[in-house]
DNA sequence: CACCACCCCTGGACGC
DNA sequence: TGCGTCCAGGGGTGGT
């Protein structure tokens, strides 16, 4: 269930192709991909979208999204979804029947190696932009800070004016990039803040202690590879083990590691919400 | 305007 | 074993 961390891994193992050359692109699905030009109109895609005859020259990250960037400025930003993957091919593995099921596209690098784009549900995408100042304009600008690096005085901003719960604000993207289902349970969980309480009402010591828990929480999942539920692996097929430190996420009734009692569940911005009703008080504990 | 429900999609878990 | 049903949720969109 790719978060933040997964897809910083996923651009992390993807460094091997910076400065290789993409020979070819085989297209198997279309309707995976759109392209814009430098105003914002959508394009018929081609392979030079995709970056065909490229040179690939750095993978950047914007929360939930990474771009590979062309020598000539061509930028394809990738989004996983909820079953998106990118995986890395050796050269020794060429045959057709070794794809994995689903690979939507397929590219071919000049040193016989290749890379893909797999996504069973098709919630992810590839969307090409002309340059990298498009991509930053049109479709980045648009999104919160980045959650990897979010100080206490930008959540604090984010939360400033809004009625809504703390938890619907924290998986709003334009908030605050990069925090999904899972990250937003652990990271409430860890600065012990009900996942109802309305943003506004957080004090400044409760949206200090969020946005460390956040930082926290995201830099030790890409430490440990990230969450593999389901069948996340990172470009190298390498699982990850985050998972195995989920304090409350997919943990409805079992005991809180901190005080034992059962956590309970809830749905909350159409997401099922896992926390402790007695480590996560709706209200602060009051100061001495 | 701010917020929320719905929808897209498929694989896996589960019950019978 | 196999089939039907439900659930997971990122993000766009249209409604309130």
């Amino acid at each position: 269930m790719p978060e933040l961390p997964e897809l910083e891994h996923t651009r992390l193992s993807l460094l091997p192709i910076r400065n290789k050359t993409i020979s070819s692109v085989s297209i198997r699905r279309a309707d995976v991909c759109e392209a814009f030009s430098d105003s914002g109109s959508p394009l018929p895609i081609s392979p030079a979208h995709l970056l065909q005859n490229a040179r690939i020259t750095s993978l950047i990250r914007r929360g939930k999204q990474i771009a590979l960037i062309a020598a000539d400025g061509r930028t394809l930003c990738i989004q996983l979804g909820m079953s998106g993957r990118v995986l890395l091919r050796p050269a020794t593995k060429t045959k057709p029947q070794d794809l994995p099921a689903h690979t939507h596209i397929l590219w071919h690098l000049a040193d016989n190696s290749s890379f893909l784009f797999t996504d069973p549900r098709r919630f992810g995408g590839l969307s090409a932009y002309p340059s990298q100042n498009s991509l930053l304009s049109l479709r980045w600008s648009k999104l919160g800070p980045d959650a990897l690096t979010i100080r206490p005085a930008d959540l604090a901003a984010a939360c400033a004016d809004s009625h809504r719960a703390i938890k619907a604000l924290l998986l709003d993207q334009s908030a605050l990039a990069g925090v999904g289902n899972i990250y937003a349970d652990e990271s409430l969980f860890a600065a012990r803040i009900h996942p109802h309480t309305l943003a506004h009402k957080l004090t400044p010591r409760q949206l200090e202690a969020l946005a460390n828990s956040i930082r926290t929480i995201l830099a030790r999942a890409i430490q440990s590879g990230g969450s593999t539920l389901r069948n996340y692996t990172n470009a190298a097929g390498t699982k990850g083990q985050a998972q195995l430190t989920h304090a409350v996420y997919a943990r409805s009734g079992q005991p809180c590691t901190i005080c034992h009692r059962p956590l309970k569940s809830s749905r909350l911005a159409q997401r099922s919400t896992t926390f402790c009703p007695h480590c996560q008080p709706l209200r602060p504990h009051p100061a001495p």
